[in-house]
DNA sequence: CTCCCATTTGGGAGCGCTCCCAAACTGGGA
DNA sequence: TCCCAGTTTGGGAGCGCTCCCAAATGGGAG
């Protein structure tokens, strides 16, 4: 029986106050003589008392926990600089509160069910969701279920949900310019999917920029993608001498077709990509890319949470957070 | 009140059964009659109930969550590919049991007494743990808390912890025999810091097929550190034809010099890393490297882990998953 | 010295579940 | 018909905590 773990009430009688007395200390109540904090504070100390999260969670009916939903095997996703500078971001404005991150992936759309059988107020107080697909009824699910939510990245079905977005469209625009600023004339884009948001928007931003009728072939963020929309391009394209590309593994792609057909980096083609992933730190040239502050984002999800857990309405406006031109050898 | 959750009584009244007949249908007991179990069901569905963590926890003393603890800032760790594999790994392992992960990053040592504090039976069943510092007091600490434990990598200090690792010798002979194979005859190594486990078994590798006398240099696994041990390299021996890094970065590091020195590669001189890193995708050549099996890691831990939870008595072997050669340009 | 109000304290009630025991069934054999 | 062993069922007890109310305490004013 003292193997056991002590519980409060073990604590009240080895400091010889009463359980509310330990409670009220435990919680911080202010409402304590400083003798029985201390008394208090000395069993603690002497049992090694740690309060149930359980018991606690029951009665407060909180769970002190949120849930960082990952809607995609993850594969490309972890390879991704700015998805771990979003969890380092989440984790250091967590580190400050009494949450935990509970990490639920969602490798595919038939694990969604599962996953969204958890998204209740029985497990968690709250979630934070990364970038979901054009149909993802996740987020959807969770509004339905009354919990607190926040995205990453606007949400491309209608649903009204609070979100953190880099400025998609401002990082093209700002890309573009640079490469029409080094006196390129021929500037084209390899564009992502166009079901996805940051798809959508840096292509929207490089248009506002290069003009609507500017080149444009498609890829969906693979380097494989990349490259074969490269060859279309330079297939279509006369005297191209510059290209933007919607990732960075796509630019890559692109990079590699380039130099097989024996054009010159920066000089015959200069190539920007974005999301400032480290592989393009090694190739040859190193690659220009619009760089997002994925840790500001983080923490910036994270704030929106943690308001709304603390009782304040869901905000209807996005935080848009501002990307920068990262220079290397391509451009 | 019917706005609150339904609770187990709710369902219990809606069906026509008692609490305890609720009970055993949601947790699978077999000694229902198929009647109640269609009733129960059938409430269950029709109010929408999921039972509550907390009051299950509070009774079981179970929390049916693990952790997962990063103790590094998490910057290089995420970015590398075998990071994401093992959280996948663990990740799919997790999908079919009730367990949730929880993500605890460790950025700093100063945060190390916060997270430890977390690691308690009343917060986790269980813990996985990656890559740990030589220092690093956190698994000492799990085990005398009596939580299960496994690590990913060979624990330095002498802590007796199961843990799971790749096979770092067999690997590094692997790429060894590779080249000596290819007819190479003054095989280099750049090893790893020797007070990591990693760094100590892929020099003992090496030095197994190229013999105890062939040239050594020392890095710290970071690129500019294998820059600087492959000029030393360059300085020392004559007639050098083939390296193997025992690190991506450190090889792409020793590439960077050789090819400054006006070597060809793999002509003049073969280079072989090990991880599998996607920047060694990109280099001029593509970088031939030994490669781990992350998802296979990530599942033995979750695998090792389930099974002390369940009762069993933590191994005292550890599991050593093979590694591969993935043949690239530079060798 | 008494009274009164503010501060501090103790502990009952109850959160929703699982465990377990005893009661209520069932059906086959005597 | 009754009995007995096995199966199925209901619900009391209790997990460890917070909430809250009422009681105890303290100190200043009258």
């Amino acid at each position: 029986m003292s193997t056991s773990r002590p519980t409060i009430d073990t604590v009240a009688a080895r400091a010889g106050v009463g359980r509310g007395t330990v409670s009220r200390v435990v919680n911080g109540s202010t409402q304590v003589s400083p003798s029985a904090r201390e008394a208090v504070l000395a069993a603690i100390d002497e049992l090694g008392y740690v309060p149930s999260r359980a018991a606690r969670s029951l009665v407060t009916r909180r769970t002190d926990s949120i849930a960082l939903v990952i809607p995609e095997p993850g594969e490309r996703l972890f390879a991704e600089p700015y998805f771990a500078g979003i969890v380092r971001g989440i984790s250091a404005a967590l580190a400050d509160t009494q949450l935990q991150m509970w990490l639920s992936m969602v490798p595919s759309p038939a694990e969604r069910d599962r996953v969204g059988r958890y998204l209740t107020r029985e497990h968690v107080d709250g979630v934070l969701m990364l970038s979901q697909h054009a149909d993802d009824p996740l987020p959807a699910r969770v509004v339905g279920a009354g919990l607190p939510i926040v995205l990453c990245g606007r949400p491309l079905s209608g649903v009204d949900v609070p979100y953190v977005d880099a400025d998609n469209a401002g990082g093209a625009r700002g890309a573009t310019s640079y490469l029409k600023d080094l006196g390129r004339l021929r500037i084209a884009t390899i564009a992502g999917p166009q079901d996805m948001a940051p798809g959508v928007a840096r292509l929207e931003g490089f248009r506002e920029v290069a003009g609507d009728d500017a080149p444009v072939e498609y890829g969906d963020f693979s380097e494989d993608s990349g490259a074969d929309a490269m060859r279309r391009l330079l297939d279509r394209v006369a005297e191209l001498d510059a290209v933007f590309a919607a990732s960075d593994p796509m630019a890559l792609g692109a990079l590699r077709v380039l130099k097989e057909s024996g054009r010159r980096i920066p000089d015959d083609v200069a190539v920007v990509g974005f999301d400032g992933s480290p592989a393009g730190r090694h190739s040859e040239p190193p690659l220009t890319s619009v760089h997002q502050p994925a840790e500001a984002m983080g923490r910036e999800m994270t704030r929106l949470l943690l308001a709304q857990l603390a009782g304040e309405p869901a905000p209807s406006e996005p935080v848009i957070v501002e990307t920068h031109l990262e220079r290397r050898g391509s451009a």
